[in-house]
DNA sequence: TAAAATTAAATTGTATACAATTTAATTTTA
DNA sequence: TAAAATTAAATTGTATACAATTTAATTTTA
């Protein structure tokens, strides 16, 4: 087998399989206003309440960089708010707002959605998401 | 199920993976100067020989929005020339420089860096990249 | 065959990603 | 306990992604 062949790359699809999700999420968030990577931030604070900027990260597998001015984006959005803690200063705590957690209501709708966009069945899904799942938790292990 | 936890979502994985794996390639694909996406190019490049903008993206599923900055940093790196059709003045014809050409030998190791990377075996990568592109292709085709 | 439609790249603008550095706060250690 | 090390965010700079628009060329159609 020759590994130089894009045909045998085992990461393109993966990073092609990523933006057609994405894509296929597009219209769908444009709903609630939110683009991906800010639904997934709303995502973990519905589950949590209250995450600081480095949870977030830690879930997200996305650093201060990257999430920095996306949170201030979702602020001005009205959907979260941003103050450092008390107990400790270097930390930035998050929290939802009241429109913030009203907007999982609407939300609600998005997965279904999103199923019927991309025309896979339930089963399908589930197969997908728990194989990447395997590899990408041994991947983060490795990656420490 | 709850489709709004992340832990359910079956889009993250695959987007975290494509991350994560790209940040594997990223220390072995500085050896030869390039990013992920300028080493996709390049692949499909030294199988092709010569490939319009279009043709790379159609391959690639990136548009001339992303390619045409990326392109011009490796005519930069004196890796590709690119050049208007003279047959469709709106073409605009990649070819590989000798430099570009010359890569290949030095790209022949980066497959192998990679899997140890990763510290997946053979026949792990390849269940991953084949169940992978069975999605993609089923998720290209719905996009149409 | 001239106007309308289409096509291929490029451009513009917005939004991630992430490495490297900086800043301020906290913890560890000599 | 004061200096050194560590930590959490923010900042800076570079590199994608991609929608929408523009430009120039080509094809289609009335």
């Amino acid at each position: 087998m020759d590994f130089l062949k894009l045909e045998d790359q085992a990461c393109f699809p993966v990073y092609a399989l990523s933006r057609v999700l994405t894509a296929h999420y597009k219209p769908i968030l444009e709903g609630i206003d939110l683009t991906y990577p800010q639904y997934l931030v709303m995502l973990v604070l519905w589950e949590h309440q209250q995450l600081s900027v480095k949870e977030i990260g830690e879930k997200l597998l996305l650093d201060s960089g990257t999430l920095t001015p996306l949170l201030k984006k979702l602020e001005s959005k009205k959907l979260i708010n941003r103050n450092r803690s008390n107990e400790d200063e270097r930390v930035v705590m998050i929290n939802l707002t009241a429109g913030g957690t009203a907007l999982r209501e609407k939300a609600k709708a998005v997965p279904e959605s999103f199923k019927c966009s991309l025309g896979l069945s339930i089963e399908e899904m589930v197969a997908l998401r728990d194989s990447i799942k395997i590899i990408l938790e041994r991947t983060k292990q490795i990656n420490k």
